[in-house]
DNA sequence: CTTGTATTCAACTAAGTGGTTGAGTAGACT
DNA sequence: AGTCTACTCAACCACTTAGTTGAATACAAG
């Protein structure tokens, strides 16, 4: 029942949201590889490792170039900015334990005030 | 032919993809709330929102209390935690623009001293 | 005890995902 | 030209997901 395209933040974690594509990023913070090198690790075949690769790049975490036959893939963190920064203001919720709960008690404590 | 449960960061990142979820839990940073008034601002039925909370409920993002017929939900933001952590390893690469690009080249000046 | 309110459950649907296989394409090497 | 290597595409399958509707449950209040 989706119908509009997902909105890149959405796209981001979603991408994030696989071990074997999460292991491939890992893998390209040591620089650009192909298809086959990503693939070795994985218990899959490459045209599945080729399909993460897809969904990597429509993530725009990923670029690709062309050397030879060669398809190496390469890291861009750039959409990982927006997902931290997103993550960052629930900090204060698991930095100090009950920090939800008392942003709750303020705000009754406040609206009673008022009324 | 997915077999195994899914990771907890999987599963973290894997609820924070949706947009409705991703508005329940701001939502939530204001305090318990049950499900009419997460429903309030989406065009979808209670049991959709129930279903949300569900997915967020099993991911470790939010606990559900009881209150006479209401099931408040409570956020808790402890496993954005470890997602923010793996995120931050990968900082360096969106700060820096080429670092990816930058490592590569290390790399492969390395092997080429190596050899 | 009946009714109203809040929520969940069960069954269903349409679309998305993660994998497969087999065929197709692109460039390199004789 | 023909073949090898590296990859992608298309079709398919099983399973999941995000939503629906309608019935069921749980508590509150007449």
């Amino acid at each position: 029942m989706r119908t509009a395209p997902l909105d890149p933040l959405s796209r981001t974690f979603a991408a994030l949201a696989d071990p074997t594509r999460r292991g491939i990023l890992a893998r390209l913070t040591q620089g650009p590889a192909n298809v086959g090198d990503l693939a070795e690790p994985y218990d899959m075949t490459f045209a599945a490792v080729s399909k993460h690769l897809r969904v990597l790049q429509d993530a725009g975490l990923v670029t690709r170039g062309r050397d030879a036959q060669y398809r190496p893939a390469l890291l861009d963190a750039a959409p990982m900015k927006a997902a931290s920064a997103w993550i960052d203001d629930y900090r204060r919720f698991w930095e100090h334990s009950f920090a939800a709960l008392d942003a709750y008690l303020t705000t009754t404590q406040n609206k009673e005030q008022e009324s």
